[in-house]
DNA sequence: TATGAATGAGCTTTCATTCAT
DNA sequence: GATGAATGAAAGCTCATTCAT
């Protein structure tokens, strides 16, 4: 009988987490085009259909919005690591498993890649602001610590021979990929044409 | 007779030319400590001991400074192409001219490392100007080329097997050293551990 | 038969008397503690355990709330005229009275004192809207007539000498007190320790 | 011969000055007429002729600003104490002493009296900044030790009789002169009238 | 050459107020 | 009666750049 309340209360729940979506996404869309500083948090607010008003009833400060976008972007990855399930060196190569990975991480990112930028940019706003910079740091171990359980993985699955670190290998590809994601961007450099390829060499030691 | 107006001149240019030398090494070190966008005009004068209006009689405006930091930081790199003139594969091994290059680079950066940031941070700031990033092209272009000169004398002269193209190891050992020196200063990450080593493997194929 | 429609209406007007007296009484305590201008909107209902849009439903904007602050001042007051009926000078002293009487005020504010500073914190605000100010006027009046009312009756009843017009006494005890009121808020001055001293004095001529 | 220099420093101080000057002057008008919450930095850089960034380059925020003029208003007050060198109890009255004094410091004030107002609109502003609130603390001590060797002065000079606390007194006749300015401001209450007089029989005790 | 006061556009953030539910 | 998401108009402050000297 009394369902009234409960439902208003969603009504408003499901505004609200809407309109937080909305600007979540358009954050990372306008950092991904402007980078971090030059973002106006009025490019954000607008290109979600906003105002400034409600981009700060959603967060605290640009700070804490670029934050819920690293959130964001980790719940876009998804468990990525279940690529391979059901796969196989026999029948699929290393070379064949890194084009689909990259493929995969590429559409998670909504076009919003060579996120090395936005991140770089962040960093050189925060310098010796130790908690927005911890932020980083978590992140960062979260991203290494699913690749390198993804290295271990190929390692015991055949893919790649063991007996080198997985958190070093790790470190090294995710490492190269960035500075070829950075280059590209700043260099207009080309960067698909060995990436896998040389991911691959990293790989196999 | 008139022995005193060149003299002067002289004087002059000699002034100039020490003026311009500070602004722009504190330039340098402005960008690297605080990052592009974060540098103010006035710091940079500060630090060389001069005023704003000095700076504006040296340089157009902030982006062209950066410029000319950016031809500066090639002037101190030098020739370190010469760096194994009269060395050998047999009592110099791989890992050994690696070391010595890094140290040398490190060197010459005058403690101003890392500097992908701050390529990225001007970049970020530049975007769609199209002449401020044509700059940032060239200088690629051509600490590239000179990187992948130097991997075709490494193969020519027996450090590395021949066979891969040298353009292609340069753009990735580039790649490579640029985003674990992102990586480091973004995510507190060691960078020194592994860098020789992998970028042996890199280059040994 | 129709004793329901009343009965609710009732409720209603319970519910609503009550949210609104919630509200007075925490925005009195808000502007006390912050002072006008600092107090938001959302502070006060937040404090009274509303919402903003509950605010409004009852006042029509911060304005009017500290209009109706104002009144609620002057009821808790009450009618502390009385508070010398069946004292005797020759029992009871004036000192003793005029500390009988501070320790009233101070009772009645319930904790919101020196409220001189939030009415200097009002005007300032609203310089110049007449009808703003003339709440103030108006305020100030009935408190003078009260306190002028109270000196002619200590004169007639034997307190303090007769010849001295209550209406100009009262202006200057009334001034006196606020002055120092503001100056121990201002410069953490003592406050109590002339207080009823020198009031007696003025009072005494 | 090298005179040059330092009368360019000059040039540069004298400019200097006359800005900051304008500023100072500017900024008490404009608190005095709206306040200083309702007072926009803008509003005092054009009073005096200039823009935001002239102010910022006086101040470092309006905070500062203000602090200036408490300080400029302590030079304006100059060393009012000698204003009864030469004169005499026989001759001159009490009443004419204080009288002379008031007319000095409305004088002084250049227009800008009532301060008691900005004073607390400031106070109001700053709750809890311990270093913006020491500012006034320091101002009163300042103040009050002036009044208190005047009084004493009047004292020892025959003008009031000896006995009480100039401190005390100092502190009663600031208070009422105070809480009667800021009562003819927010009640639009005669002022003038009864000061003196007033003034006179607290210090005749 | 170099100074440094001044400009002015731009950005982040706050908050009284509104309104659909 | 009450909710709370959203608005929009400020306001404080920063900083690249200019210019008279």
């Amino acid at each position: 009988m009394t369902t009234e309340p409960p439902a208003r209360k969603t009504r408003w729940q499901e505004k609200r987490e809407a309109s937080y979506a909305a600007l979540v996404d358009a954050a990372m869309h306008c950092f991904h085009e402007r980078g971090y500083a030059a973002t106006r948090v009025e490019d954000i607010a607008e290109a979600a259909g906003y105002t400034t008003g409600a981009f700060y009833f959603h967060f605290k400060n640009k700070t804490a919005c670029f934050q819920h976008v690293i959130a964001y972007r980790e719940r876009l990855r998804g468990d990525w690591q279940t690529l391979i399930d059901g796969l196989d060196p026999s029948t699929t190569s290393l070379e064949e498993v890194l084009v689909r990975l990259f493929a995969r991480f590429a559409e998670a990112e909504r076009g919003a890649g060579a996120w090395i930028l936005v991140m770089v940019d962040y960093h050189q706003q925060h310098r010796d602001k130790a908690d927005a910079e911890a932020l980083l740091h978590d992140s960062y171990r979260r991203w290494h610590g699913q690749i390198a359980e993804f290295i271990a993985t190929l390692q015991q699955r055949g893919w790649i021979p063991e007996g080198r670190d997985p958190a070093q290998l790790a470190a090294d590809v995710f490492a190269y990929s960035e500075g070829t994601s950075a280059h590209a961007a700043l260099y207009d450099t080309d960067r698909g044409a060995a990436l896998v390829d040389t991911v691959a060499r990293l790989l196999r030691g």
